[in-house]
DNA sequence: TATTGTTATACTCTATAACTATA
DNA sequence: TATAGTTATAGAGTATAACAATA
C-alpha cells in the first residue's frame, strides 16, 4: 500500500507543474506548427516523417499508424497528401502484396532535414543558457517524465526508442 | 556578438533534448487528447474551458480567442458546440453591443473541475517521484523553457500570467 | 477466415474572405 | 470609418463502419 500522507508542499508542487507542464505542451505544439507551416506541412504530417525519417527501409501503413498515435484509415488521408507532392513514396510490397512500403522520397529527405536542422539551431540558442549539469538535470528530468506519459498511452511503440 | 565557439557537449546535449521536448510535447498533447475525450471535450475546447476557468467574470470573443491562441472565426465554432452543450452561457455586453460575455455555467465550472481533480491525481502520481527539491529544479527549467517557447509564439497573452 | 489497407460518412478544427450590427 | 463577431467556403484531421484485395 502506497505512503497516502498529505505532502502539502508536493500538493503545491505538483499544483504548479501541471499549470506548467499543461501551457508548455500546447504552446509547444502550437510553436512547432508555426515552424512547419513554412515548410507546407500540418503537425501529423510531420509526425510522419519524422518517423520515417527514423525507418530508413520505410514503413508498412500500419507500423506508421501505430508509430504517429493513428488510425490506419487517418494514415491513408495524411500519406495521400504526401504522395501527392512527392515527400514520401508508396511501393507495393513484393512479398505481401496486401502491404505497402511508405518511404522519405529524396526531396523528402532533404525537406525533413531542413526542419530538424532549423529546430536544433533554435534549441541550441534556448539551452546555451544554461549549464552542462542543468541540461543533464533538464534532460534526465523529461526522459523520466516522458516514459511516464508514453506508459499511459496505448500502443505507443516508437519506431526508435 | 555571442559565443559562436563549437561545443561538442552542447551539440550532443541539444540533440537528445530536441529529441525528448518533441516527443513529450506529442504524448503530451496525446494524452491530454484522451483524458478529455472521456468528458467528451476536444482539446480546443478545452484550451477555450482553461481560459475561462481563470477569468470568472468571464471573456469576450476577442479576448477568449486571443487566449486560445485561435481566430475569432474558428472560436465561434468552438463556443457554438459549448453552448449548445450548456457548458458556457454567451451574454451581450449592454455596454457595448458589439460584443459578447462568454462565461462557464455551472455544469461547466463542475466539469473543469472534474478534469483538473483528474489531472493533478495523475500528476501527482508521476511526482511523489522525485524529491522536492528534484521538483523545484523541474518547475523551474520548465517554465524557462516555457517563457523561451512562448516569447517566439504571437500576441501570447495569457489571462493569467 | 484473418489481415492490410482504402473508401464512405460525419464531425471538428483551421484559415481566408466577405459580411452584419454596432460604435 | 472602425470594431466585434458571424457566415461562407475550402481543406485537413479524426473516428466508425463497411469494403476490396490478398494471405
Amino acid at each position: 500500500m502506497p505512503d497516502q500522507t498529505i505532502d502539502p508542499e508536493l500538493i503545491s508542487d505538483v499544483l504548479s507543474l501541471q499549470r506548467v507542464a499543461m501551457q508548455l505542451s500546447l504552446a509547444s505544439r502550437r510553436r512547432l506548427a508555426i515552424e512547419i507551416e513554412g515548410f507546407g506541412l500540418t503537425v501529423p504530417q510531420f509526425i510522419a516523417l519524422r518517423a520515417l525519417s527514423n525507418a530508413p527501409e520505410g514503413l508498412t501503413m500500419s507500423e506508421l499508424a501505430d508509430a504517429s498515435q493513428q488510425l490506419s484509415a487517418t494514415m491513408t488521408g495524411i500519406i495521400d497528401r504526401l504522395v501527392e507532392r512527392n515527400i514520401v513514396q508508396r511501393q507495393r510490397n513484393p512479398d505481401d502484396r496486401r502491404s505497402l512500403r511508405i518511404s522519405l522520397s529524396e526531396s523528402g529527405k532533404h525537406l525533413i532535414q531542413q526542419i530538424e536542422d532549423q529546430q536544433i539551431k533554435r534549441m541550441t540558442r534556448v539551452f546555451r543558457l544554461l549549464s552542462a549539469f542543468e541540461r543533464k538535470e533538464m534532460l534526465r528530468l523529461l526522459t523520466l517524465y516522458l516514459e511516464t506519459t508514453l506508459a499511459e498511452l496505448p500502443e505507443s511503440q516508437p519506431v526508435h526508442p
